[in-house]
DNA sequence: AGAACTTCCTTCGATATCGAAGTTAAAGCG
DNA sequence: CGCTTTAACTTCGATATCGAAGGAAGTTCT
């Protein structure tokens, strides 16, 4: 567990490695063609690594009409990765291998408002129970990684200005674990996280937007197969002004920010107001799957609201995939009311291939994105 | 002028050649620096360059402290491009050394609506006629490229669904040229061009969207320093609904559209309703300088509505810039318009480094543009 | 089944790139 | 002015990459 220096390996035998751990590619002729390497170089390399004990040959994969592929993959005792989706008030977190599959995943109730160091503290204990418990002995820790429910500058790595996250402001997040760990570390925004975990689910997609629908309404760019992260607050569409009929004011200070009438918690709030009451974001979409009219009136009128933004985005930004996640997209009503509203107002050139689409990548999203950001560093 | 084939220069020259043409590097140094080559592979590739005539040494540039760097050039005979920005009435054309500097740029009368086999055609004989008249005894001719009013799809290099050409619809123009010139062709989107030529302005700023304010608004992005083209029409706001008091329909079918209030056409229209009679686009920014007041005030509005779509787009994309170009830009009311929506809306991190300003590179940025995205195909 | 492709991978000599050490030419300074 | 420092380039042996040719292991066509 020391030793902040990546793997031993030289320039171009980690772009293999990362091809590889990236799930692009499977065998000499495919890191061939991604690599950009000649077919022999490659063949050396891959040697190299085979002898390091980096990657091993598991079988054969499926002939393309001429001789069989030797498959490669990542040795399982090449190292794990541990990672963590902080939420506002669950974590979830992990062991990865270092191809980016989960080893274990937890989530455990937590109370992000407790403070960065006693959540940090706390967080390293969980890292450290879960390493003694699910990694396979004698394999190394080689990065570590967390999720952060608000912005993150990506020149400092700091929090700044979350709106739920009282005493994070500006708070050193990557020093205060790398103190700790003495490895690479990950600290990023969480709809950024889930947005690059998403994109793996879509190969040959280079540009996405991911959703993610909870309590809040996050958004991660991804364009070119890169994370787009601006100066720091790319895809923060919460705060864009929409067309209502009547006027609100959001914890902002402006007026009629899409926040304010889409998110859960706005629903919730909305819900009450009608006489429903709900605890938790995941709740709505539960009464709308028992066709509580209230709440599917209110996710429908959300998803036109989400829509008309991304209306805007679409022309502008020619997405193939809108990928919506997070714990009301499991409601119905909101992506076909999303649908509705871009497909209707649309382009298009802009929304002749556009899918709009459940998230696949499950609950894991974040953390699986936190993997592939991390293997950048490691490899 | 025969040979498609580029200049006999392998992959490495042809990354060197390219960022001395760009004016990203003037010495070996910088080379070294920016094409991550050793500075001992620099100076034997520039040395051949330099045998071939391709590159030239101009002189020592300014010592950084110790010795002065050797400056290196373009050599001015290594070949010319042709290059055109089709407007609706008006032609921009003119020949271009290959580090992308003009070397002669005219303005015709043209009617694109003439269809465009006879525009093409009149534009080819107006190339040769510039080449005859205005280029270099004994240059080649590397590469011709013309800007389009109108949505290109990338993929096919053709014209899809352009609002003002008529006959246009789904011409492959890049073929139609490349019958008659056996080179390199280049056919893009107007604004897109325009996009590139000024992101050159912009040195350090990555992220930039330019917006055409004419008689239609156009929008080019760059992202991570390329242009980003999406499925083809990236950029494309011109349809956005805007919120506003009175409903237009616009010539796309649907209501309230950004184009329908908000374009040098629609001003046009509005002002005379208002009794102010005006021609051309240009003439409004000259009203507006002769402080008429129907004018300042129909521009004001344009800008507001302009800028409150942008709000969104700041959010989202986070660019480092937002320059504005086009014919309209001159009215000074309208940036500003702009900037106050912007600024008043966005987000502290979109906006705390955001530079909202007028376009730098003037009336040829497009052609520019044209010469810059050439060059990646010639050399 | 056999011949003809196709694809995957390896071998090996030719070539390009690297990097450490040296050279050249300037700026900065007492 | 001469000394040190800095940056721009060059030289040259070590190393990495390439690419043509060929072998291996399939599929497809006849």
């Amino acid at each position: 567990m020391s030793g902040k220096e990546r793997l031993p390996v030289t320039g171009a035998q980690g772009d293999l490695l990362r091809l590889v751990a990236g799930g692009q590619a499977e065998s000499r002729a495919e890191l061939a063609r991604l690599s950009g390497l000649a077919a022999s170089s490659v063949s050396l390399r891959v040697e190299e690594l085979l002898e390091a004990g980096l990657l091993v040959e598991t079988g054969s994969g499926v002939s393309r009409g001429g001789r069989r592929p030797r498959r490669l993959r990542l040795a399982p005792n090449a190292g794990v990765l541990a990672v963590a989706d902080l939420g506002v008030h669950h974590v979830r977190l992990g062991l990865l291998d270092l191809s980016g599959h989960p080893l274990t995943v937890q989530e455990r109730a937590a109370d992000i408002t407790a403070g960065p160091e006693t959540v940090l503290d706390w967080l390293a204990d969980a890292f450290d129970d879960l390493l003694d418990t699910h990694a396979p002995p004698g394999v190394p820790l080689r990065g570590v990684g967390t999720g952060i429910p608000g912005p993150v500058d990506p020149a400092t790595r700091r929090v700044v200005g979350p709106s739920r996250m009282p005493g994070w402001n500006n708070f050193p997040v990557a020093e205060y674990l790398g103190a700790r760990y003495d490895l690479p570390i990950l600290v990023e925004n969480d709809a950024n996280l889930m947005a690059i975990g998403e994109a793996r689910s879509w190969p040959g997609c280079d540009n996405l937007m991911v959703l993610k629908t909870g309590t809040g309404i996050g958004c991660g760019v991804i364009v070119n197969g890169r994370l787009h992260r601006g100066r720091g607050a790319a895809g923060d569409i919460s705060h864009v002004r929409v067309r209502t009929d009547f006027s609100k004011v959001c914890a902002c200070g402006h007026s009629d920010c899409l926040e304010a009438y889409a998110s859960g918690a706005a629903l919730i709030a909305a819900l009450a107001e009608a006489g429903v009451s709900v605890e938790r974001t995941g709740d709505i979409a539960r009464l709308v799957g028992d066709a509580v009219p209230e709440a599917t009136s209110q996710v429908r009128t959300a998803g036109r609201l989400i829509g008309e933004v991304l209306t805007v985005l679409v022309n502008f930004f020619n997405p193939d995939v809108i990928a919506v996640g997070g714990s009301l997209s499991a409601a119905e009503p909101l992506i076909a009311a999303i649908r509705a509203s871009v497909y209707e107002r649309c382009l298009p050139l802009a929304t002749r291939d556009l899918e709009i689409a459940p998230a696949r990548s499950g609950k894991e999203a974040a953390l699986l994105g936190a993997g592939t950001l991390l293997l950048d560093a490691v490899l």
